[in-house]
DNA sequence: CATAATCTACGAAGACTTTACTACGAAGAG
DNA sequence: CTCTTCGTAGTAAAGTCTTCGTAGATTATG
């Protein structure tokens, strides 16, 4: 009964710069996604206004057409696309090794020792979940 | 002095496919390439071809045009581009979060007892590695 | 009301990705 | 030596990605 939206596909680069700004303001007008993204980069209204248009194609944002200026969210929580992503690149480049993963992320990016604290902490919760 | 090969660019899906059976084959032939691609997918040996030297004008690979049969390898180890794919992807869709990475990761596939006993090690290592 | 501002839709250019066909030279087999 | 096999190079088609210009409708403003 329940007419599921069929799975997004992984968001390219452009999209997924969208759909952080949308994760982080909530539902929001073209104009707003638009102004948010200027800020970094040049780019023009319409460009924001086509990414959105495809986005929503694709499934990746939904929109509402109530109101003139339509309103669009992602249609997916920041963490479920996190996943996707996560989990594409687990398999296409480190062969489901998630420790080669964390190698790779730690290289590129030497972490603090809170936040070397905090990947210990989440490893002992993760465990007290799954046993 | 030393003429550094520029940064080559993140490789594309087809072009990781290829890296991964240089990786692990080490240098190989178009035909050597060909063989293995071809066992997971229909592919021609020109598609191979054709990418391979696409791939050497990137940088990605390297080749050896002594013998007839140019020898290809990857212009980078494995770990190398693994830190940049992941480094890539911590700041694109991470916001450079190591833990929302793992957390995403661990989601997408269940890690065993083993491999999260692994990934403690890991920590335990790197810390003492940094302090 | 007339004009300006705001919005969506459409079209399309240019770059990149992936795939495969054709051409042609070099090496190997009878 | 002739014919087949193997190899590279070049061309290009089809698809996707990203960007932006133009058009036309609707709303706000003097």
């Amino acid at each position: 009964m329940s007419a599921k939206t069929p799975q997004p596909p992984r968001p390219t680069d452009a999209e997924l710069e969208i759909l952080t700004v949308l994760w982080a303001r909530g539902p929001a007008t073209v104009r707003e996604v638009h102004e948010i993204i200027a800020q970094r980069k040049p780019a023009q209204y319409t460009t924001v206004l086509k990414m959105l248009q495809i986005m929503a194609e694709k499934g990746l944002v939904r929109r509402d057409e109530k109101e003139r200026a339509h309103i669009y969210q992602a249609s997916r929580p920041r963490e479920w696309t996190q996943r996707q992503l996560a989990g594409d690149l687990l398999q296409r480049a480190f062969n489901g090794s998630a420790k080669s993963l964390l190698v790779g992320a730690l290289a590129a990016r030497k972490a603090s020792k809170e936040e070397l604290a905090e990947l210990r902490k989440l490893l002992e919760e993760y465990e007290k979940g799954t046993q």
